[in-house]
DNA sequence: TACGATAGAGTCGTGATACGATATACGTGT
DNA sequence: ACACGTATATCGTATCACGACTCTATCGTA
């Protein structure tokens, strides 16, 4: 159970660094992780209201209430969709663009580095065993 | 940049089934965290507020509200601390750790589902260059 | 075409909670 | 005893997600 609380302090250090990084760019974390979302969408899963809500395991009326807060911070668009006009399709500007680009520098090099203290913590919960997963280069089974 | 959107997505996925384990089992999901802070938290560290709020990542303050909220829900005691009496213990009730017991259970089962395939998305984030979108087999398709 | 049913998006009031600023109690060194 | 730092507590404020509801567009069927 110690192994389960410190696979949650590790995701806690994570997600604490993503919110404060994400501030100070100027954005709350939510909004970072709504522009990651539609930016970052699956092929063939089109940017609605009701996707992204889906993908942030939000209500849809919270999730329009954060795309509002992300338009009038000139982040994100509202187009209305040609075919079916209760739909509404959301792009990013070329502002939010810049944001998530920057935010995903320092994401990354944050995750080079504390990545690898997560992905053992979760071992760790897990076993230790195997991950189920190619592992192609990295074959250390040191603890 | 999709591959971390697809981490974050694969975070949120845990950490919603969390929060809805916590509150099916009757309590807000930060007390939940909070009992596994004082629970497990390593040894030689005393759970002292100020111990919990840094592993908690909350201001000292917030903290303190927490720990009444858990409190008035009979999860946790203060001590005070014998030696200084500026310092609170924190301990956990038998109703606390039958919550964290059970609880611990659903999450090591659903770690166990969908650990692999947070690793998967963290190695794809290390090791992506924008090379390789290869092997879409990525079936997220879950419910 | 008319029309009820349904789906997608938006509005409003409410509750939870983290925070900054501030206050109180205790301990340590002089 | 005093001053200063540390640990915890209190209070007002702001943010944000939610439930309940509304509005409009689309679909199915006669």
């Amino acid at each position: 159970m110690r192994r389960l609380a410190e696979f949650r302090y590790q995701l806690r250090r994570f997600l604490h660094f993503s919110q404060a990084a994400a501030e100070e760019a100027g954005i709350p974390h939510q909004q970072y992780q709504l522009l990651q979302c539609v930016r970052g969408i699956p092929p063939g899963v089109e940017p609605t209201i009701a996707n992204v809500a889906a993908r942030m395991f939000l209500r849809h009326n919270s999730a329009v209430e954060l795309v509002d807060r992300a338009i009038r911070q000139n982040l994100l668009l509202r187009e209305h969709d040609a075919a079916d006009h209760r739909r509404i399709l959301l792009r990013v500007t070329p502002r939010g663009e810049r944001l998530i680009a920057s935010l995903a520098g320092h994401h990354m090099s944050e995750l080079r580095q504390s990545g690898p203290q997560l992905v053992r913590a979760l071992r760790h919960v897990l076993g230790s065993n195997r991950a189920a997963l190619s592992s192609p280069s990295t074959r250390q089974t040191r603890t």
